[in-house]
DNA sequence: TGCATATATGAACAATAATTCATATATGCA
DNA sequence: TGCATATATGAATTATTGTTCATATATGCA
């Protein structure tokens, strides 16, 4: 347990347990992929995505669908589809004045699974 | 393919696959665990609190160790350990001055892997 | 061609939240 | 007891974001 002062920029602390701390450094994922991981995670962050994308584990399904299963209007769920179409979750099909979206990830229900064991227990 | 018109309360759409839309409502949890899951998903969506979470699948560490390794204020730290705990995320032990921070959650780590996967690829 | 419908989108507004700053609390030690 | 240190927290500020509203685009059909 080495007791030892050393500051950077913007931290306001002492380093108490610099092994600890040099340790698990060297494990950090680079920062990049922090950011993008938490950026994923906050398209998961609000309700009304993770209804749309948990009504995609079942079916593909037209925007007005979506809509009208979850009581929003239109807009509010082509906004949000953008966004998870950006964040590569979802893909759509056009046919005809229709446009049909479905699951573009694999690993999206087993990320809400793993989830929902969470906030159960 | 059921054409129907049938207005919610707010939906500005008519239902164009009733049969879909029936199917996959019947499938949806419900509405207090998908709002719950959302909670914990804005929790994940942060980077500052993906780091400390990242950190501490490596070794518990005190609030002065996280704010030196991540290059912010203790005050921001303590902000965010906060948010963990409540999300019952951390807990911590108290050793004199010092406060350990360590997980309270086996299904984090598999959630934050499958979620590297995803934007890795 | 003209109209109805399905979807997309920009701007505005309201709500939420991350960090900073100042300060309070608690513990160890001289 | 008094001081230094570790942590917590309330208030203020700034930034972000979800929804609404109005409107644009695109397609099918009469």
């Amino acid at each position: 347990m080495v007791e030892q002062k050393q500051d950077n920029d913007r931290c306001d602390c002492s380093v108490i347990h610099e092994d600890v701390v040099n340790r698990v450094k060297a494990k950090m994922p680079q920062e990049e992929n922090l950011y993008d991981l938490a950026e994923l995670f906050k398209v998961f962050g609000d309700s009304t995505r993770i209804k749309i994308l948990w009504a995609l584990f079942e079916a593909e399904m037209c925007v007005c669908d979506i809509a009208f299963l979850l009581n929003m209007t239109q807009s509010a769920i082509s906004h949000q589809l953008r966004v998870l179409k950006q964040a590569r979750l979802v893909r759509n099909r056009k046919a005809g004045k229709v446009v049909f979206y479905s699951l573009d990830d694999e690993h999206v229900k087993q990320i809400f699974d793993q989830g929902m064991i969470h906030i159960k227990e």
